[in-house]
DNA sequence: AAGAGACGGCACCGATCGGTACCGTCTTAG
DNA sequence: CTAAGACGGTACCGATCGGTGCCGTCTCTT
């Protein structure tokens, strides 16, 4: 067996629930283009519920990790970070095969909030948020608990956009907008706000 | 016949498919939940895909109408009415059937992009970035091209965001990125561009 | 070489999909 | 009052949905 029968499902289902929905692949779609018998599918998974969340899974770490290495991979200092993840993301928008984002297309198609697979896509978007956070903070913004999901809201902003557009402009148009909000000038309430919280750092 | 059958396929129709996404939703669910026979669907529509151009028509009518007269309703000066856009939205989330965006949802779920469902779709989208060009022209902003574009993103991220947080808070925080956006400092190139245009204006 | 486990193929299940045909009734306009 | 048309109900169609069971084969391990 060149590759195993449970890898080459995830790998075919990732492909075709991406494409074109969940929903809209059938079971019998995915056997006969993986080449895998119908029994052995039900061996490995419980269901198709089953199948989705675990390809969600998969796709969950595998993009965080393209992410992280990709803005890594420009060599920048700390802090540009935070605006260099939307090159990476207009590397994604230029494949030919983007269609979005797996996640929110998962949150949108699975309508039931309680679903593995809508859990599984929310939770990916929380993860994304707090890696944000990270790089605010580590290019020293003390805002960056305010501007990790305004920075999220760009993010998934241009991802429909670009979905939407057919072209990955909206990647371009999002980092200008994120470098009008980080050459925001902070609110001097939470400023000085910031400043008590050093200030008095643990005291209560 | 209190309300034609057509009336009442079109709302319930409506309804679900918002409620559920169009895929989940089957002629059979229309039928019952409407209390219209199964002939007099066929009657008045083509078909499913048929039945769904005709929501998303209305829908896309409708939804732009209601946003025109809320941000109208505020009576605010033209220059802050392209920040208004954010509080109807914010209205629009706080809606306990709050499901996020019909059309972004139709986009996602009706993947072909030579569907009818898909064109109506994308031509709302394009509608709606043409009224915030308006409302920023209005505003007396020489870069309403640009801005518009980036507007609509920022839009177009409150609707995932708030559907994702199951809350409305996004609006707000699309709403003070728009502040941020709009008190930007033009590129001085842009601008030379833009004041040679008008010196030289309608010449060739 | 032999046994075990993974595998693909196939037949089959009830439920539901979108769609068609026909029939009796109820409303409405002339 | 009557004829026409809109209507709801129902039976039915082939196709596909997700899922189960069995069977023969192929490939590893011991």
């Amino acid at each position: 067996m060149a590759v195993k029968a449970r890898e080459r499902l995830l790998t075919t289902a990732e492909d075709l629930f991406y494409a074109e929905g969940i929903r809209a692949v059938g079971v019998e779609r995915i056997l006969s283009a993986s080449g895998v018998g119908r029994a052995s599918f039900y061996r490995h998974f419980a269901g198709k519920d089953d199948l989705v969340v675990a390809v969600l899974s998969g796709r969950d770490e595998r993009w965080r990790d393209w992410l992280r290495s990709t803005v890594d991979g420009y060599g920048r200092p700390a802090a540009d970070r935070p605006l260099a993840v939307f090159d990476a993301l207009a590397e994604r928008f230029a494949r030919d095969d983007f269609r979005g984002c797996a996640f929110i297309n998962t949150m949108i198609e699975a309508a039931d909030r309680e679903s593995g697979a809508h859990q599984v896509a929310a939770a990916h978007k929380s993860a994304v948020t707090e890696y944000l956070d990270a790089l605010l903070t580590e290019a020293g913004r003390d805002d960056h608990a305010e501007l990790a999901p305004e920075l999220m809201l760009l993010v998934d902003g241009a991802i429909v956009t670009a979905l939407r557009e057919g072209n990955p402009d909206a990647a371009v148009r999002a980092k200008r907008i994120a470098e009008a909000l980080l050459a925001r000038q902070p609110d001097p309430r939470e400023a000085v706000r910031r400043r008590l919280r050093v200030v008095t750092g643990g005291m209560r």
